[in-house]
DNA sequence: AGACTTATAGAACAGGTGTTCGCCTTGGTC
DNA sequence: GACCAAGGCGAACACCTGTTCTATAAGTCT
């Protein structure tokens, strides 16, 4: 990739901010007038040689069928989680069921990338109410990523539901010969026993997202 | 939001499907022949239908004019966030220079979504090695969204750094008169007080990102 | 049965839009 | 000066595309 002349790249920028603002690629004329050119044949020549470059791709003979690659690739593939309810102590943990699996009808979603799914399945979110899992490092207001598993390897954090107890906790889950191990995350605290019976695995938490401010 | 016909959800997924596959949006007619709908009219029928009720947004007289609302506003924004080094207990946080702010050049940085950061300048991120702010519930390889400032409200969280005890922390700062108050996100745990001069703020924290798994 | 809503069909219009063509200007090289 | 490449200009063409109009059929309510 050689490097830009100003107008090329104030023309990609234009592209850009065009596209964030509007959900659309701009015509031709769009980035004529956007960029103060006076014809569209310059345009015109201009995209070709930010074609050649690898910069954007184009589509001929559609109309505003401009790709931008530099800033986006992948840009759309991002993921949409819905966040289908929230996680405290004393309440059940939701599950996702088909209903709330469609993203469009979710009340809620999040958008995060690909990056922390890793492309992953059955991902949703919760909310997390309550300061009750201080010791999983994990605060009121937080968002839970989590993936819909019934089973656990050894070691991975978790979203258990204690049926004596009736409580809902985010622990680290050992299988141990006579009980299940629960570790907080906080090491410096101790761990729980639990007898496999009592013990309900609701989703492995695979990322948690605080947002402060 | 009403519950969607068959053919309504079938149109919001192709012009999604066809938004990923092309980086534009379709046309009436790309639309009519991409779900196998037998006049244009209809596709319009069911686009006007589709923007009272808040899925799309259409833009009169405009070429692919169909924004997407429901999976993203902003979907083609997403902001790389130079993660510029770690922060430690022993050590100095490292601080935003010129060079470090290029994003392209920095040898690692993380893709969130603009949600995140709210559209802030000067955002950084740092990678946190060790346990020694389990007590700001952050915990070894969690990640910082930083912003760069130099002072911060009352009650955020901040970078701090102790220039007597040339320790970095994370805490919520309260400027208090005598002296200023660090107090520990776990509300559980009592607060430590600095004097003014041996207090350095390096920035504001913005978010906490944790990847597990 | 009549009135009304929902959904569909086909066609046509007017303006939007990518593309191309010929010509011009500037600056550097031989 | 002659030549050449890069960049710019304006107009014109032909197709693309949103929109509108009219007509039809099925279902629902009174």
């Amino acid at each position: 990739m050689r490097v830009l002349s100003a107008k090329q790249q104030g023309i990609i920028d234009f592209i850009h901010r065009f596209l964030v603002d509007n959900g659309y690629p701009p015509t031709v004329r769009d980035i004529q007038s956007g960029c103060g050119i006076s014809s569209t044949s310059v345009v015109d020549y201009h995209l070709r040689i930010l074609e050649k470059d690898g910069y954007i791709r184009r589509h001929p003979e559609v109309s505003r069928g401009i790709e931008l690659l530099t800033r986006s690739v992948t840009s759309l593939s991002r993921v949409q989680v819905p966040v289908i309810g929230q996680i405290a102590a004393g309440e059940p943990i939701p599950v996702p069921t088909p209903d709330t699996w469609d993203v469009t009808a979710a009340a809620e979603t999040i958008e995060v990338t690909p990056d922390l799914t890793q492309g992953r399945g059955g991902v949703y979110a919760l909310k997390v109410k309550g300061s009750s899992m201080v010791d999983a490092l994990i605060n009121d207001g937080d968002i839970v990523l989590m993936q819909y598993v019934n089973v656990v390897e050894n070691g991975e954090m978790a979203a258990v539901w204690l049926r004596a107890e009736k409580e809902a906790t985010l622990k680290k889950v050992y299988v141990e010969p006579e009980s299940i191990r629960l570790q907080p995350a906080n090491s410096q605290m101790s761990p729980v026993y639990a007898e496999p019976g009592n013990v309900e695995i609701q989703g492995r938490v695979i990322a948690v997202i605080r947002q402060l401010v």
